[in-house]
RNA sequence: GGAGAAAUGGCAGAGUGGUCGAAUGCGGCAGUCUUGAAAACUGUUGAGGGUCACACCUCCGGGGGUUCGAAUCCCUCUUUCUCCGCCA
């Protein structure tokens, strides 16, 4: 959520950001600074009226001391008028509010200034490749292919016990999967990420503070709560339970840089895809993630950033995988993030390339919802800046490690995985 | 699942209807002393809204109520603790 000062002090530099997105801000703009404007002058008649049946409250209580109870009772008959007044208006303070914040979760974060303008995936900026392509024979597979005959994923007997996008993964397969996590949370580890098991279950307190709520439930499998009546969500990301951990919270500068890493399954309903994107591995509704998150103060956060973006470049060097990065265009840009790389592999076997992690910084746009601040070295309280990427997504990482590491013989296991899995080939 | 107790500022912990946004201690910050540090002493120190700045308003787990007036009384929800039961 944007902040109301800046967007009063700063209108035309938002609207003009916001454009980056293929969308016209002015509107919305103007209707934020006026709702602002009405909600401020509310506020002050609603507390002038309170002040001054303080006031009467104040003597009254002085009078009863004193024992001069008819007096005291003359001024009780004043407050009538005030009471009724200070509910009407605070009732009109609620409405303007309400409409407000309504309005505020509608607004998309503004963009960095290097993101480009764009309508799609289509525009989104190459900014790195590296790894080689390697030559595959005539009969090479896709994953799902690969899948079957080496027999360790099983997605139909996921849609026996669940549904589609549900796989059930099995004996090497499994075994590789529990690898790959290892060896993320391992690395991240290294570099100086606190490792996190969070909760997989979120409330709607934790859902609106990373932007999930309102508006994008559609992403998340709601479970009814039977103890307290409250709806749960399950995690589409543990980037939502994570940075939960800092909601309300008051820091000190010493406590920052924040970095924790976590493991966990994910759950997305992605309703409405079909063919190639849902094939396989391509997108599921349960799958795995290791998630990095950083919370930074404003000066450092774009370089904590590029840090992020180095981490998981050195991950997949070491897994010698051909991937490419992208800065997202405006109209790509996830809605709370103000700057995204997207990590992508690519997949040989299906001859394009798939989505592995997604390294944003959200500046203060998450901080503000969830009233997240530190106190700087001069003592005054600022918002922080919140990051997260992901380090990485299972299923992708492994299609492309199936698809570019087959041979005649079986699957090679990448050799940094080798003392995690036990094993080096899956024939 | 049953019975009881509790929830107050960064932390601990007073406060049971009226100068209480809240004593006291710890912690933090500033100063004195010191070559420097520690100790000691002195001062200062909750959050949000609002204002050029004051004033002023709101906040004592969340929500609702009683009252001229609520941290304090009532209702309700949540959470925590103790005891019993059950249990991976």
């Amino acid at each position: 959520m944007l902040q109301v000062p800046f967007i009063r002090e700063n209108k035309e530099l938002v609207i003009e950001r916001l454009a980056k997105r293929n969308m016209d801000a002015s509107q919305m703009i103007a209707n934020v600074i006026e709702l602002d404007e009405d909600r401020r002058s509310i506020q002050t008649q609603l507390d002038n009226t309170l002040a001054e049946s303080n006031t009467i409250s104040k003597e009254i209580g002085m009078l009863f001391k004193k024992g001069e109870v008819d007096q005291a009772n003359a001024l009780k008959a004043k407050t009538t008028d005030l009471k009724e007044a200070s509910k009407s208006l605070s009732e009109q303070l609620t409405t303007k509010t309400d409409a407000l914040n309504e309005l505020l979760y509608k607004i998309p974060n503004i963009p960095h200034e290097s993101v480009p303008s764009g309508n799609s995936e289509e525009e989104n900026e190459e900014v790195f490749r590296e790894g080689d392509i390697p030559e595959l024979n005539q009969d090479a597979l896709p994953h799902w292919e690969l899948t079957k005959k080496y027999d360790i994923i099983d997605f139909e007997l996921g849609s026996k016990i669940t549904g589609a996008g549900f796989p059930v993964y099995k004996g090497k397969g499994a075994r590789l999967q529990r690898a790959l996590i290892q060896y993320f949370l391992d690395r991240n580890s290294e570099v100086g990420y606190e490792e996190i098991i969070p909760p997989f279950l979120i409330n709607t307190d934790s859902g609106f503070g990373t932007g999930q709520l309102p508006d994008k439930e559609g992403q998340m499998y709601e479970i009814a709560n039977n103890v307290s009546n409250e709806t749960l969500y399950l995690i589409p990301t543990s980037e939502v339970p994570v940075t939960n951990i800092y909601r309300d919270a008051m820091l000190s500068d010493t406590q920052l840089p924040i970095k924790h890493t976590a493991y966990s399954p994910c759950f997305r309903r992605e309703a409405g895809s079909y063919g190639k994107d849902v094939r396989g591995l391509n997108r599921l509704h349960q799958f795995e993630k290791v998630e990095i998150v950083r919370v930074e103060k404003p000066e450092d956060s774009y370089q904590a950033l590029d840090e992020m973006v180095n981490h998981v470049k050195s991950i997949l060097k070491e897994l010698k995988l051909p991937y490419r990065i992208l800065r997202l265009c405006g109209g790509d840009l996830g809605f709370t993030s103000a700057l995204t790389y997207d990590f992508e592999v690519f997949s040989t076997a299906q001859d394009r390339w798939l989505e592995i992690s997604s390294v944003s910084n959200f500046e203060t746009f998450q901080a503000n919802r969830l009233k997240l601040r530190f106190k700087n070295s001069e003592g005054k309280k600022e918002l922080a800046h919140t990051l997260n990427g992901s380090a990485l997504a299972l299923p992708r990482v492994l299609a492309g490690i199936l698809e570019n590491y087959q041979t005649e013989k079986g699957i090679k296991v990448p050799e940094v995985l080798i003392p995690y899995t036990g094993f080096s080939i899956i024939d």
